[in-house]
RNA sequence: UCCGGGAUAGGCUAGUUCGGUCCAGACUGUAGGACUGUGGAUCCUACGACCCCGGUUCAAAUCCGGGUCCCGGACCCA
C-alpha cells in the first residue's frame, strides 16, 4: 500500500479546528464590516511577474511556481498586489474611497517553523483613495479592534514612518533601490536588537542562542574583514577577533552595537555621507511613548526634509488616539520587509507565540496602484496572519465547539428506519440540526453515539409507541425521558425540557 | 541551505541511560460479550506498533553508519 504524506508545510484541519477557525473567522469579518470594508476575493494564482513586480527576480525562489499557457504563474504569496492589479484592471466601480477585505489561503515556498507554513491564510483590508493620516489611523484602529476582539489583548503594536528613512537617505542622494537595501540592513539590526534584548533576560544561553550569536558573529567577522581588505583601517573596540567565540555570553550586550557599527563602516566605504549614517542609526534608535519619543525626533531631524513624515506621524497619532487606540510604541526603526511602504507604516505582534510572533504588518503604499499602470491612488492597509491570530486565541482561553447536532434519532429495530427519516426531516424543517441512525447498531450503541456527539436530546422509536401516535423522547443532559405525541414533538424540545417521567408499567 | 531535537498500535505513550528480564507494557480507540427496548460506569475477549536500509553482536526498539520524514530554531519573511 502507498502511504501519501501531508504536503510540507501544510496542514489538514479537523472538524474541531474548523469551527475554531470559523469563530475566530466570524468576528474578523464583523469586525472589518463595522467599518464599512467589503468583501472581495481574487484567485489564488496570478502572473508571476506581477506578484515580482516590485521585488525582482529573487523573489522566485520563495514562490511556488508554474507554467501554463507560456506564462508563467505563481501561488500568490500575499493579496496586495492582486488587489491593485484589481483596481487596475477597472472591473471596480465603487465611489471612492474604496474599503475592501479579503481572507484566504497564500502560499510561500519556505521551510516550515512554528506558526509559518506554505500554505497559510491572511485576513486584511486596504483602503484606497484617501491620503489622510485619518485613513492610516483607521486602519490600525481595525487591527487593534480585530485582535481585541478575538481576545487578545497581550499584543504590541509599533508605529513608525518609513518616510523618515526614505527622507533621509533620499537627501544624501540615494536612489531607490540603494534605499530599499539599507532600510533592510537596518531592518537587519532592529531584529537583532531585539532578539539579543530577549536572550539577554534568560538566566542562560540556549543552544539556539549560541547558533544565532556564532552565526551573527562569523557574519560580522567576515564583513569587517572585507572592509578592512578594502582599506578601512580598523574598527577598534568594535572588531571582531578570532577569539570572539570564546565568551558568548558577553556578545548578547555588544552584538547589536557591533552590527551598527559595522553597517555604519560598510555605507560609508559605499560612500553615505557619515552625517546621514549616524542620523540613521540615530533615528533606528528612537522608540518608546509618543510623549518622549517626539520632542527626540523633532530634536534629531529639526530643518531636514523629512520633517514632514515627521509631522505625518503625529498626525496618525493624533487620529489614533481619537479613534481610541493608545497603547502604541512609536518606533521609527519599524522598517518591514516590504520595498512598497511609501509613508506609515506599522506592526502588531503577540510575544506569547515565541520567534514567530508577528501577526500583523501594513502600512501606507502611495505609488504602487501607479505602478501596476493605474491612476496614482493613495493606498493604506495591511495583512493579518489568520492563522497566528488563530493560535494566539487558543493559548489564551479554548474556543468551545458548537455541538454537532440537537437531536439524534435512534430506532428500536431496523424495521422503523423510514420512519427515522421522515421524523428527521420535518425536524430539519423546524430548524433543529438533526442525525439519524444508520449503521444497524443496538440501542445501547445508538445512545452511546448518541451521547458521544453531544446531542441534546434523543428521539428513541419504538413499536409500543409509535403505535399510539408517539416517540419516547430523552434528553441526553438530564436523563429524564417520557413518551411524547409526535406533533408536539419539536414544541417540547423547542421549550427545552422532557415531560415528567411517565410511570413503567 | 544550515543548526538542534525527535520517530514505538488509529490516537497519546512506557521501555532506549547500561543490548538479553520486551515474540514490547499502560491508557484510549475499534469490534464482540457479560446486558436481544436505554448511553459517558465496571469486567472479560479480540484487533493493533518498535520509520527505512545496512553494520556490530550469540543476542538490537536499545549501539554504530547512511537515508526519509516530523518538530523547533537560523537565514528569509515580498
Amino acid at each position: 500500500m502507498v502511504e501519501f504524506s501531508l504536503p510540507r508545510g501544510t496542514m489538514d484541519f479537523l472538524p474541531e479546528e474548523m469551527a475554531q477557525r470559523r469563530y475566530v473567522e466570524d468576528i474578523v469579518r464583523k469586525t472589518f464590516e463595522s467599518f464599512g470594508f467589503q468583501e472581495v476575493q481574487t484567485p489564488i494564482f496570478e502572473e508571476f511577474a506581477l506578484l515580482a513586480a516590485r521585488s525582482g527576480e529573487e523573489i522566485r525562489e520563495g514562490m511556488f511556481t508554474f507554467m501554463a499557457d507560456e506564462v508563467e504563474y505563481a501561488l500568490r504569496p500575499e493579496i496586495t498586489a492582486a488587489v491593485c492589479r484589481m483596481i487596475v484592471t477597472g472591473k471596480i466601480d465603487l465611489p471612492k474611497p474604496y474599503k475592501v477585505y479579503y481572507l484566504g489561503p497564500c502560499f510561500r515556498y519556505e521551510e516550515p517553523q512554528a506558526g509559518r507554513y506554505r500554505q497559510f491564510w491572511q485576513a486584511g483590508i486596504e483602503l484606497m483613495g484617501s491620503q489622510s493620516p485619518m485613513a492610516d489611523a483607521e486602519v490600525i484602529c481595525v487591527g487593534a479592534k480585530t485582535l481585541e476582539n478575538v481576545g487578545i489583548t497581550l499584543y504590541r503594536l509599533k508605529v513608525g514612518n518609513i518616510g523618515i528613512f526614505r527622507g533621509i537617505l533620499e537627501d544624501a542622494g540615494l536612489d531607490l533601490e540603494n534605499q530599499n537595501r539599507i532600510i533592510g540592513n537596518i531592518d537587519g539590526i532592529m531584529s537583532t536588537r531585539e532578539k539579543c534584548a530577549l536572550i539577554a533576560e534568560k538566566s542562560e544561553l540556549e543552544i539556539d542562542d549560541k547558533t544565532y550569536i556564532k552565526t551573527y558573529l562569523s557574519m560580522l567577522y567576515d564583513l569587517q574583514m572585507s572592509l578592512i581588505s578594502e582599506g578601512v583601517e580598523s574598527f577598534g573596540k568594535y572588531e571582531i577577533l578570532p577569539s570572539a567565540l570564546e565568551n558568548l555570553a558577553s556578545w548578547v550586550e555588544k552584538m547589536p552595537i557591533v552590527m551598527e557599527q559595522t553597517y555604519r563602516a560598510a555605507w560609508v566605504a559605499e560612500g553615505v555621507p557619515e552625517k546621514t549614517v549616524d542620523l540613521l542609526l540615530e533615528v533606528s534608535k528612537v522608540c518608546g511613548p509618543r510623549s518622549e519619543v517626539m520632542p527626540t525626533a523633532q530634536t534629531l531631524l529639526k530643518g531636514s526634509a523629512v520633517e514632514q513624515s515627521l509631522q505625518e506621524l503625529d498626525e496618525v497619532l493624533t487620529y489614533l488616539e481619537a479613534y481610541g487606540v493608545s497603547n502604541y510604541e512609536v518606533v521609527l526603526g519599524v522598517a518591514r520587509g516590504l520595498d512598497y511602504y511609501t509613508g506609515t507604516v506599522f506592526e502588531f505582534d503577540v510575544p506569547l507565540l515565541g520567534a514567530q510572533k508577528q501577526v500583523c504588518g501594513g502600512g501606507r503604499y502611495d505609488r504602487l496602484v501607479e505602478e501596476f499602470g493605474g491612476l496614482p491612488t493613495p493606498a493604506t492597509g495591511y495583512a493579518f496572519g489568520f492563522d497566528r491570530i488563530v493560535l494566539s486565541r487558543l493559548l489564551i482561553k479554548d474556543i468551545p465547539t458548537p455541538r454537532k447536532v440537537d437531536v439524534f434519532i435512534a430506532v428500536v429495530n431496523e424495521s422503523l428506519d423510514q420512519n427515522a427519516v421522515r421524523i428527521s426531516q420535518d425536524l430539519r424543517e423546524r430548524g433543529f440540526k438533526v442525525e439519524t441512525e444508520m449503521t444497524q447498531r443496538d440501542l445501547k450503541g445508538q445512545l452511546g453515539y448518541a451521547s458521544e456527539i453531544r446531542a441534546k436530546y434523543c428521539v428513541i422509536l419504538g413499536p409500543k409507541e409509535l403505535k399510539e401516535g408517539k416517540v419516547m423522547l430523552k434528553n441526553l443532559e438530564t436523563e429524564e425521558q417520557a413518551p411524547v405525541l409526535l406533533e408536539e414533538l419539536a414544541e417540547v424540545m423547542k421549550e427545552g425540557n422532557v415531560p415528567e417521567n411517565e410511570p413503567e408499567n
